[in-house]
DNA sequence: GACCAGATTGTCT
DNA sequence: GACAATCTGGTCA
């Protein structure tokens, strides 16, 4: 991404990652999917967010540079990659929510076992596995690594939804998922 | 489509 | 010891 792209406001980031797409070069290959949905967690105000409580040995990547991944464990099964964002020691992020498959589909849909393109990516723990991100990538610069993020469109704000975050148990009131418009490749409505 | 149960373990209190 | 930024596969409509 462009130099001065991670030191923006999360929320803005968190817009503007929609429409970019997310690739991961492995030994069996590479795959990647533009963003079609992500979600801003915030430093203040913001109790669903991992940094809220303060830094602790699992969201340290948090609190570290922005344009980086925050890649942590779930339900006892999953694995959520998050773009770090916010200056050194803040402690935001976006979580990137769906993507639809670009490159490395039949690879994707191997990791994934089904054939359905529109299922392949269309949830935080689905693009993860259809990628092959683990735990390994957790803290990689998303600029030069093996995992990165590149530009490609640009997603008007006429494009773009704005609605309530899902999953989560506190803050459920706060507009900070974002999607693009009829998209058949997000999560859920 | 809506709703629901079950899977399964790292992390923090 | 409780919980979790989820998914899949089942039921019912």
């Amino acid at each position: 991404m462009p130099p001065g792209f991670y030191l923006q406001d999360t929320t803005s980031i968190a817009r503007q990652l929609l429409g970019q797409s997310l690739l991961h070069a492995t030994p069996d290959g590479v795959t990647s999917g533009r963003i079609v949905e992500t979600e801003a967690y915030l430093s203040l105000g913001d109790p669903a967010c991992h940094a809220a409580r303060g830094q602790t040995k699992r969201n340290t990547v948090m609190f570290g540079p922005p344009g980086h991944a925050y890649v942590y464990f779930t339900y006892g099964m999953y694995w959520l990659f998050n773009v770090v964002t916010a200056p050194k020691g803040v402690g935001e992020a976006v979580l990137i929510r769906a993507l639809e498959p670009l490159d490395g589909i039949p690879l994707m849909q191997a990791r994934r076992s089904t054939s359905n393109s529109t299922l392949l990516c269309s949830g935080p723990a689905k693009l993860v596995q259809a990628l092959g991100i683990t735990i390994t990538q957790n803290g990689a610069n998303l600029d030069s690594s093996n995992l990165r993020i590149e530009p490609r469109i640009r997603i008007h704000d006429e494009q773009i939804v704005t609605t309530t975050r899902i999953g989560i148990t506190q803050a459920t009131d706060l507009p900070l998922r974002y999607y693009v418009k009829g998209s058949p490749f997000i999560s859920r409505p």
